[in-house]
DNA sequence: AGGTTGTATGCAATTATGTACATATAGCTA
DNA sequence: TAGCTATATGTACATAATTGCATACAACCT
């Protein structure tokens, strides 16, 4: 790959909550909507929606409407390349670093009918 | 690894100039000085001094004074999941995409007398 | 000591990034 | 249609990164 575009990529990536997201993502590898980060990260709602903006302006992740819901996954179509850096570097992580967010966003995909989400997020975020 | 400190890594190395300085160190696996990252680069003498800075702060890269030459390289007691871990984001890497510097730094490399170098840069930076 | 050369640093100007809040949009439901 | 909920975006502000330049420092040499 060409070295501004790892520079590019490492640049986005680069970020405590999104590193989480892409996390996430990787480990559950499947479709998550916004409110399940939402809740699962404890971050704002549009904190969460930036920074999948931020992920999805470098087509690292994409996003599908279904109703009101828009579901994120890494995006399938990513280069071999690129896919591969990602994860090699998510590899790096000690995995107790991020199992809180593992345990709340289980918890929260167990609230899914259909397989569908059918809550929206905790306005109480602390 | 701790997630905090795979952000802080990531965004240390996410810059072009950074990228190169530790491809060649990585390529090279020796000492090179500042005024040989000046001449292969073609970066201005302040910005390779502070870009080794900031790679310095971080621990990642390490300098050693030889009179008026200062030589740098990979922090040898770099612990070994960040060191594997920069490896293996070089190694997504073209390497067509740096063959110009490191042909460029083979050739300073040679005007070395006794392995050190004895010559400053190129005034003339393009 | 004084001059020269290689390297480092401080400062100012610019640009980018992060954050918070308000509000807009999209699609549902009644 | 109106109202609601999930998501997205615009704006404003603070903070950090980058860049260029001048200059300081360190070590050598005469």
């Amino acid at each position: 790959m060409k070295l501004e575009k790892l520079a590019e990529i490492l640049k986005t990536v680069a970020h405590e909550k999104r590193l989480r997201i892409l996390v996430l993502l990787e480990e559950f590898d499947q479709n998550i909507c916004v409110c399940e980060f939402v809740d699962a990260l404890n971050v704002p709602q549009y904190q969460v929606s930036q920074h999948l903006r931020e992920l999805r302006g470098k087509d690292l992740v994409r996003g599908n409407r279904d109703g009101t819901w828009v579901y994120y996954s890494i995006n399938p179509d990513l280069p071999r390349d690129v896919r591969r850096l990602i994860e090699g570097l998510l590899e790096h992580l000690d995995s107790e670093d991020y199992s809180r967010e593992m345990e709340k966003l289980e918890e929260r995909l167990e609230l899914r009918e259909d397989g569908k989400c059918v809550i929206g997020y905790d306005e109480s975020d602390e």
